[in-house]
DNA sequence: CAGTGTCAAGGTGGA
DNA sequence: TCCACCTTGACACTG
């Protein structure tokens, strides 16, 4: 089990995710970006492995506007060596990664234009993985996408546009339950039909269920994950206490962690805690995890 | 220099 | 058919 939080780090004064507007994109605006969000992304990893939090989520603007037409820097050739640095002390200290792109990737699109996009932005990710040198265990989450008043011929276009995506994308690609349209139990009717495996958002599931208690969730999406895939990955949180429908807390809920572990044990999985205090919470999620006993110090593995 | 409107991209649902 | 909302951090403009 390893414990991680989401593309940024609160406490360390940078942002692996600084951008600028697309009207003042330059070559040189982008290269000068993507270098400072390099510099971040590896002390932010410095940081986790510290802390031992091993479990992280790359933000999807490392490198802004890579899928966008008027990105035409070489930016894998050019910061080549910091991105296998980077994946170099990622597999050194047994890290894991996961990316996800945000809500405008909808690879079962009806218009052909989106897809393509979407498609673009898959490459996008993956490029950043294999610039990294990390395996298939790295993963990238996707949600199935829109439904467009039929579900069924929605859930067949995702698996049909899926089939066709290149080796570099489907050895990392998995899909989530999300809030609103595709449940659990949806995921796994696609992964029946597909074989992608699926990550369990246990929030999401909360908001949008089908059926399935959290354990039996935990159980039945990790039996989707492959041995080449990894440990299976989960999301978790819980909604924020008075907010609106859909939000995330500000802080763990210690009590709901620990009965969460409780109810999913034995079952080994990687955490990634979408919390708003992000590495406060995974430092507290993992002195929780280790109490439960699945949690190992890197010096126990 | 602090405050705030806006930002590449999509889908949904109410008016 | 149009627009606000989803959710979020950070840019970049305003006063």
């Amino acid at each position: 089990m390893k414990i991680g939080y989401p593309c940024i780090n609160r406490s360390i004064g940078c942002s692996p995710g600084r951008t600028f507007r697309l009207s003042s994109y330059s070559d040189e605006r982008l290269e000068e970006t993507v270098r400072e969000n390099l510099r971040c992304l590896a002390e932010i990893l410095r940081f986790n492995q510290r802390e031992c939090i091993l479990f992280f989520r790359i933000g999807s603007g490392l490198v802004p506007f890579a899928s966008h037409p008027v990105c035409t820097a070489n930016w894998q050739e050019t910061f080549a060596e910091p991105f296998r640095e980077i994946g170099r002390f990622i597999r050194e200290h047994g890290m894991r990664i996961s990316m996800h792109p945000d809500q405008f990737v909808v690879i079962n699109a009806k218009d052909p234009g989106v897809v393509e996009k979407s498609v673009a932005e898959l490459r996008y990710h993956a490029a950043v993985l294999d610039a990294m040198r990390l395996d298939g265990t790295a993963k990238i989450q996707i949600h199935v996408g829109g439904v467009y008043g039929d579900k069924k011929a929605s859930m067949e276009r995702f698996a049909s546009v899926y089939s066709r995506l290149d080796e570099s994308i489907l050895r990392r690609l998995v899909v989530e339950n999300d809030d609103s349209r595709y449940t659990l139990a949806d995921c796994l009717r696609i992964h029946e039909e597909t074989g992608i495996p699926v990550l369990f958002d246990v929030f999401h599931h909360q908001v949008n269920p089908s059926g399935a208690g959290v354990a039996e969730a935990v159980e039945l999406s990790g039996a989707t994950w492959r041995a080449e895939d990894g440990i299976p990955m989960i999301d978790y949180s819980t909604p924020m206490p008075g907010g609106r429908k859909g939000r995330h807390a500000e802080s763990l809920d210690n009590a709901d962690f620990e009965r969460f572990l409780a109810e999913t044990a034995p079952a080994d999985m990687d955490i990634m805690l979408e919390i708003k205090d992000k590495e406060k919470s995974a430092l507290a999620a993992v002195g929780i995890a280790r109490r439960d006993g699945r949690f190992l110090m890197p010096r126990e593995r």
